[in-house]
DNA sequence: CGTGTTTGACCGGCGC
DNA sequence: GCGCCGGTCAAACACG
């Protein structure tokens, strides 16, 4: 999948190889890319936003945002927001505490969806119908699935999409909360990606899970959407009780509290990350499931990272 | 009986 | 305008 859209870039040792901005459009938008190579980043950048926010991606972040196990699990991550760009970062071997993993790590800031292997072709930018309820147009309930309330004239916005990839021989990846599978159906480049929906009421956070057509061993979870609601406490595993009340109640900007919130709010966050701290670390005291479904999986799904990518990240105005 | 999955049909955007 | 395609609906079904 590396090579359908993304732009791969290797993190070796402590900080990444340099960062290109690259440009390049599709259908009229204007992609931005971006590559790490060596030398510009300053290894301090230690949390995900922060590295957001220099346009930078750091693997350790991501590493610590998703749980992955570098030992051998890999993740890809991507996040699509309004416009087309990706980034994916692949990790070396040593870094990791002599463990071989990879991130890949790709920002999507368009309402395309990036999910299909990993955004390598497809990306057609077809902003389709949203998790609202669509309704048949007043009229009242002409044919079957007729009765979507959907505003006419109102045209639905996607909501930002975060999508990573990751090595399991599961497809569902317990992430704290409770889905309920509404579709599936074969599309190109995925054979069955199957649909889920947030089970708490009025949420309409949605992701997709498919595997990967090329490595079947991949398997590619598209989050859409944002929680408005705190993880189930009922939730099998009951990850919830695992969290602080700070981190479970919605952010100050009126957000639930996504992992990459947790991340900014871990203590120790920057001090593990400049110490190598084992894989799955991050959680281990505070996530406990988190690391045991690393342990067991190799590869922990912290899905909901929408929204976390800013604009400025995400597109380079020129 | 409540909850979740399966599955074929339908909807609507997009490209040609 | 038409057809393709991705995404969604909802009835039927499965399961505890």
């Amino acid at each position: 999948m590396s090579d359908h859209g993304f732009r791969d870039f290797y993190y070796h040792g402590g900080a990444f190889n340099n960062i290109d901005h690259d440009q390049q459009s599709y259908g009229g938008e204007t992609d931005h890319m971006y590559r790490v190579s060596s030398s510009s980043i300053d290894p301090s950048y230690m949390s995900f936003t922060d590295c957001l926010h220099s346009t930078s991606m750091d693997y350790g972040s991501l590493e610590k945002a998703f749980g992955l196990s570098p030992s051998s699990s890999e993740v890809f991550s991507s996040v699509e927001g309004g416009n087309r760009s990706m980034m994916k970062q692949h990790v070396g071997a040593d870094e990791l505490g002599g463990n071989t993993g990879e991130v890949t790590a790709t920002l999507n800031s368009s309402v395309s969806s990036s999910s299909s292997e990993a955004g390598c072709e497809e990306d057609s930018d077809k902003s389709k119908k949203d998790g609202q309820p669509k309704g048949s147009d007043d009229g009242g309930e002409s044919s079957k699935k007729g009765n979507k309330a959907k505003m006419k004239g109102e045209k639905k916005q996607r909501e930002p999409r975060f999508a990573f990839v990751t090595k399991s021989e599961v497809d569902q990846l317990e992430d704290g909360y409770r889905w309920r599978k509404y579709g599936q159906k074969a599309v190109k480049n995925s054979p069955y990606p199957s649909y889920y929906r947030c089970t708490t009421q009025k949420c309409t956070v949605k992701k997709r899970v498919e595997r990967s057509f090329q490595d079947p061993s991949t398997v590619i979870t598209t989050y859409e959407g944002q929680h408005n609601h705190p993880l189930p406490t009922t939730l099998r595993g009951s990850a919830a009780g695992l969290f602080p009340p700070s981190m479970l109640t919605p952010s100050p900007l009126g957000r639930p509290s996504f992992p990459h919130e947790l991340l900014m709010q871990m203590p120790n966050y920057h001090h593990q990350m400049n110490n190598q701290a084992p894989a799955g670390s991050m959680f281990a005291e505070n996530f406990s499931p988190f690391q045991q479904y690393v342990h067991q999986h190799q590869v922990p799904d912290y899905g909901l990272l929408q929204d976390m990518v800013p604009s400025t990240f995400l597109k380079h105005e020129p």
